[in-house]
DNA sequence: CCCTACTTGTGAAAACCGTCACAATCTAGA
DNA sequence: TCTAGATTGTGACGGTTTTCACAAGTAGGG
């Protein structure tokens, strides 16, 4: 059980292994690495595997669990406890993402949005005001804004992820298309839908080209 | 130069660097590889292995022909030539991804919207009528669409990608968060946001705990 | 024409990640 | 208590991806 180092690929399936696992339900039942595996789309060995590196929490001869490798999974996520979220651009992306039930009910709350569009300011949505950008980062520092979701054009990004770091944000889900220049100590995912559709076109046009 | 079994890694960095290129607009310059692993997040080596992926486009001494790589990027990558594009789900998110212009600049030609909601068929989009699901196979088959995005409730993906399928889609972008169940033939990039927020979670929380 | 400065393309080495196989461990039941 | 049946946890292995290092090639200047 080291905590070094985990790769990107085993994140990912954790998430997955949470999703599964939050579809049982059954309280008390015990879930196999077999069943498990079946679910994502992986085996039994890479979940056994995903899991070792964070201590054993199996049962030889048993399985998992289900209620106790879910609240583990949660722990090792970081999501057995709230995140105070702050949207930055109240345009299409934004307002699809703010009524996303999916992120509340996993403990993802927007605190704030901000925007700099006149016409935009002082309106609510649900009951959060837009806030100007004017007093960006005393406000998220003052409502303790821990992650922020950028979905403002590629053209203010760079500058609002900046201001988003100063006013102390651990991470950033990035939606504009340019790679963000900032410290280390500040994790960014890249959300880039050109390229998801690119890798699309790419594995079409191979395909064709094998044949 | 063999072209089986291309990294996913690889594509999407083929992706930033045609993004790159894009962005220089001078015609006529030279790029060396650390100019544009500099503009990734990447090294001149591994720009340079990517590349010869497909073979080799650049002059010793001089670096890539900016215009040249870039069209050689758009081969290999299929967005040389306009695809068909589907877009099922006529929700906050279907609406986000229909206006985004980005899509359409670079060939992704959305041909039909799809929507089960009766209130929402008949409207217009733009100058699309939203169809209804009910002659959907026939009606993406006589469009010649390729790619379809899906962004309907996860309760109706897995059926509406079947049914895409079924009427000739190569690829399928999809949003709900399930694992969809579909031939082999037919590519699938999944969009999932929660995951992207998890993955945040948990760098910060490892991070914290890491000192 | 030759020398210098520079950059590609690519084998080889290293690092990383997934798969395999099995000893260790657990439960149930006789 | 002992045996049978099941499943975990993990070291070893193998494949894949990245990094390294350098021979080969190019342009330009003298
Ligand atoms: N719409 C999509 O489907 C889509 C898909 C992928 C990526 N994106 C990216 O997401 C980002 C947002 O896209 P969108 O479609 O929502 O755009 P949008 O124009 O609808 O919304 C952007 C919002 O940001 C606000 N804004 C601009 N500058 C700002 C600043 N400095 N501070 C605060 N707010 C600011 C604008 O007033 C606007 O309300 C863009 O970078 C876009 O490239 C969009
Ligand atoms: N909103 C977000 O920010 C967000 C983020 C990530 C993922 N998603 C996912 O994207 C999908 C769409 O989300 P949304 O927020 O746009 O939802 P939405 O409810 O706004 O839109 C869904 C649309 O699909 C239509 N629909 C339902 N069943 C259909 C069917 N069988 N055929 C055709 N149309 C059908 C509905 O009428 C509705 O118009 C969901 O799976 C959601 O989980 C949404």
């Amino acid at each position: 059980m080291v905590r070094n180092k985990i790769p990107a690929s085993t994140v990912r399936r954790l998430s997955h292994y949470l999703r599964s696992l939050e579809g049982f339900a059954e309280e008390g039942g015990t879930v196999s690495s077999e069943e498990l595996a079946a679910r994502g789309q992986t085996t039994a060995a890479q979940v056994r595997k995903d899991l070792s590196h964070f201590g054993s929490f199996g049962k030889r001869g048993l399985g998992y669990q289900v209620d106790e490798l879910r609240d583990r999974l949660r722990q090792i996520l970081g999501v057995d406890r709230p995140w105070r979220v702050a949207l930055i651009g109240a345009g299409r992306v934004g307002l699809a993402l703010f009524e996303y039930p999916a992120f509340r009910s996993r403990g993802y709350e927007c605190v704030a949005i901000f925007d700099n569009d006149p016409e935009k300011v002082g309106q609510q949505w649900g009951d959060l005001p837009i806030h100007s950008v004017d007093d960006f980062e005393e406000t998220i520092r003052r409502l303790q804004v821990e992650l922020a979701i950028l979905a403002v054009p590629a053209a203010s990004a760079q500058e609002m992820a900046r201001r988003a770091v100063e006013g102390g944000v651990r991470g950033i889900l990035n939606f504009a298309p340019i790679r963000l220049n900032i410290p280390p100590s500040v994790t960014v995912e890249d959300v880039n839908l050109v390229m998801e559709l690119e890798a699309l076109s790419f594995a079409i046009t191979q395909s064709e080209r094998g044949e």
